[in-house]
DNA sequence: TCATAAAACGAACGAACGTTCGATTTATCA
DNA sequence: TGATAAATCGAACGTTCGTTCGTTTTATGA
């Protein structure tokens, strides 16, 4: 599966999703039309996106919003109850997106380093997909309020624990050398999480997304598995 | 050399880097005696970062700072001329400190091998001792005025740069595997990254910067180096 | 077509912001 | 000790901020 493959493979995920920000969040929508909702709710997440990872959420004023959503200040005002609300909706919106197409990609009876390389291509593609949110929720982690950061850093401390499992059962396998999980699962995030907010140093790299994903795999293959595995992989390439 | 003998061998230019943080911005400060300056400038960086890490310095309030520092409004002032100078003297100041102790690591006599070491121990170490900074840089660069921040850029790719080169030198010497070597330091500065950006998980998981750092360079080398090579250190240790 | 509901508008509000500056306190030295 | 310089103070200024709400525009359906 190269980018391409997977971005037609996640339209069906894309239009539920948008259905999900809506009804979450209807209580705190004074607007009756659902087709309304769905296209200015859009529009703002967009523009909350574009103008937030130039300058900074704090930093963006409604006004700002205002002309770039080409809403009035009394418009916005109806999407969402405060700023603070915008940022809640806009963190939970993504992060409920991005959950459920990681937990799908990996499969129980798979072998672990079939696991392995699926989650390392899907959150990279993920992040290339949706480049603008995972960036904007990077940087504005900290501005949440005290529950809903916790939030944040538990949805985090989850993804982690889907790669320490694969990780584990690989170990257990045979497959894997036998290593600190945690830590190994921690450095292949931290490589994972670099193609959306060094976006601008591969850019200049000429590194595709496809060519970085491969690279990664061989770095964290050549870490991870076996010396007698590693020969059967070159064996069979 | 562990942390704790890296803490000791750099106070010599802990003294030469808080002098030059002087002389540098001398034009900007109203105060004349030296060691006040020294002094209050040390606690308004401090404050600055205390404050600006928590929240973000844009949502950072001159009030706050005031506060935090113990000074008022009036007397912050006789230390920068505005707020978006203080940013700059605080970014600027850090980086000299970073940039210079990065250079003299490395021993152009000395094997590749040695120096890609003592590159990713030194930079781990570093953003140890001056965590506060690190994750202040990384995380408010966006908010630099568009000639600060290619100054800031230009940093990153020289460090990246450092790095590379060694890289590079390994290969040309038969140690390293032949390998991109801009895309394999970019990923390594990720990782080297993590751990300042990422301090609550590595707590969490109970890892001390001495085992992340030998750890890093483990992963490191079983991609780095040519399957002779890596017989070799094997039979070494 | 027109009455009613839905949506969008934008001027206006008080609070908080960065910055200034004349007054006040503290330090220096003849 | 007293005169002068250095450092600090904090109230006040003009802006800009998030948010509200009475008004106007647009959409709906009988």
């Amino acid at each position: 599966m190269n980018f391409s493959e997977f971005q037609k493979s996640i339209q069906r995920y894309r239009k539920s999703n948008a259905k999900d920000a809506i009804t979450e969040n209807r209580k705190d929508i004074r607007v009756k039309k659902e087709k309304t909702v769905a296209k200015n709710l859009q529009r703002i997440f967009e523009a909350t996106l574009k103008i937030g990872n130039k300058k900074g959420f704090q930093a963006m004023s409604m006004r700002d919003l205002s002309d770039e959503t080409g809403l009035s200040m009394g418009a916005l005002y109806a999407y969402f109850t405060s700023k603070e609300n915008l940022l809640v909706m806009l963190q939970r919106n993504g992060r409920d997106s991005f959950q459920k197409i990681l937990e799908d990609c990996i499969e129980p009876t798979a072998r672990p380093l079939e696991n392995l390389r699926k989650l390392i291509k899907t959150h990279i593609f993920m992040s290339e997909a949706m480049q603008p949110w995972f960036y904007f929720t990077y940087m504005e982690g900290k501005n949440l309020k005290k529950n809903e950061r916790k939030i944040a850093v538990e949805h985090e401390l989850h993804s982690d624990g889907i790669l320490s499992n694969v990780l584990k059962q690989g170990e257990d396998e045979g497959t894997f050398k036998i290593q600190p999980h945690s830590l190994t699962a921690a450095l292949i995030k931290s490589m994972l999480n670099d193609w959306y907010l060094k976006r601008w140093k591969y850019a200049k790299l000429k590194i595709s997304v496809d060519e970085y994903a491969d690279y990664v795999i061989d770095l964290v293959e050549s870490f991870c598995l076996t010396a007698s595995e590693q020969l059967e992989e070159v064996a069979e390439s």
